[in-house]
DNA sequence: CGAATATTTCTGTCTTTACAGAAATATAGA
DNA sequence: TCTATATTTCTGTAAAGACAGAAATATTCG
């Protein structure tokens, strides 16, 4: 990581250690941080002489990004090598990748909990009612996430900014809203 | 899991998959999982038996949950065991785990990042220049999410499930509120 | 086609995390 | 205080994940 200012090295290792509080793969992170914060894209090699990992793991982990969606390849003249850059808007980045855990995560999640509820169907246990009326409340909840993500994710990223900037008034406006 | 009917069964296997993806340890996403549906409170033996896990990892678990807010202790009379509840509202279930993660996760990288800006302070390296602004950008958006956060937060339930549901509605109502 | 270079896949090792069972500690009533 | 019971901490093992290096494959240019 010699040819990093300190910030952009103390950047990537904090980020590294946020993903894997988010479930995704440390070196992942990293790459991804790397390729954010680089003003043009960078091949496999000089990804490896930055943060001092195995090219194979590189390799995994670009194919990874590119599976989320957040990495591209793209190709400089002359220079055979494929070079790797992540999307740079940070309000689309969070977009896409918040996307892909609704399609990989929230979505299944939402199937399973159908089934579930369709399974527990009519029981007189007393037990087994509250049981269903749990998940049933935790599907209701999942459902209003899902359709609220798919509204936001229609937005273009302005819009989705103030919307989320004026949460407040928003809250206040309810009422007037719903009439 | 023998006394579990088996949409309970399913449900709280599928939870801790679910965990495991969001960085949570499968048995402490199993036992929440549990005492989520369950009509009573649990003791620890009664979590071991239904889920099939040694003594003191149900007992490591539940202190995780507790320290994660989303658990608490209980005690029934003519009992001298400790009996373990969930939250039991959903939203209110969120709304914790969120806060926590918030406090955990988000709030330390604001930090980090303001500390990586400050860091970058003046450069003349143009790629340096660049890295800085990114990480700026990137900080305006956690700063951002955090105040989001944080007015979703203070609104009761009931106003926050409302706020989430008219979603599209606001939206499109951005440019009469920002007037 | 053949050589050089780029990329991916495979294999084994290392590290980390998860976890069971035992031991130690704490707590409450007799 | 002593005994029974509940709970936590400790220790070793097992499983999972991360990763390096080597081998295999693919690509491009001469």
């Amino acid at each position: 990581m010699k040819d990093l200012p300190p910030f952009a090295q103390h950047f990537i290792l904090h980020w590294g250690e946020m993903g894997t509080k988010w479930g995704i793969n440390r070196t992942v992170a990293q790459i991804h941080a790397l390729l954010f914060i680089s003003d043009r894209p960078l091949h496999a090699e000089e990804i490896c002489d930055q943060l001092g990992v195995a090219r194979s793991n590189v390799s995994n982990s670009l194919k990874e990004l590119q599976n989320w969606g957040i990495v591209k390849v793209v190709h400089l003249p002359a220079d055979r090598r494929d070079h790797f850059e992540s999307i740079q808007d940070v309000y689309e980045l969070f977009r896409v990748i918040a996307a892909e855990r609704k399609k990989r995560e929230i979505d299944p999640t939402l199937a399973r909990l159908r089934d579930c509820a369709n399974e527990a169907g009519t029981t007189d246990n007393p037990a087994d009612t509250h049981a269903k009326e749990k998940l049933e409340s935790l599907l209701s909840f999942f459902e209003l996430v899902s359709d609220f993500y798919t509204k936001m994710d229609r937005l273009p990223t302005k819009s989705a900014i103030q919307a989320i900037r004026m949460g407040d008034k928003i809250a206040k406006s309810i009422g007037a809203l719903m009439k």
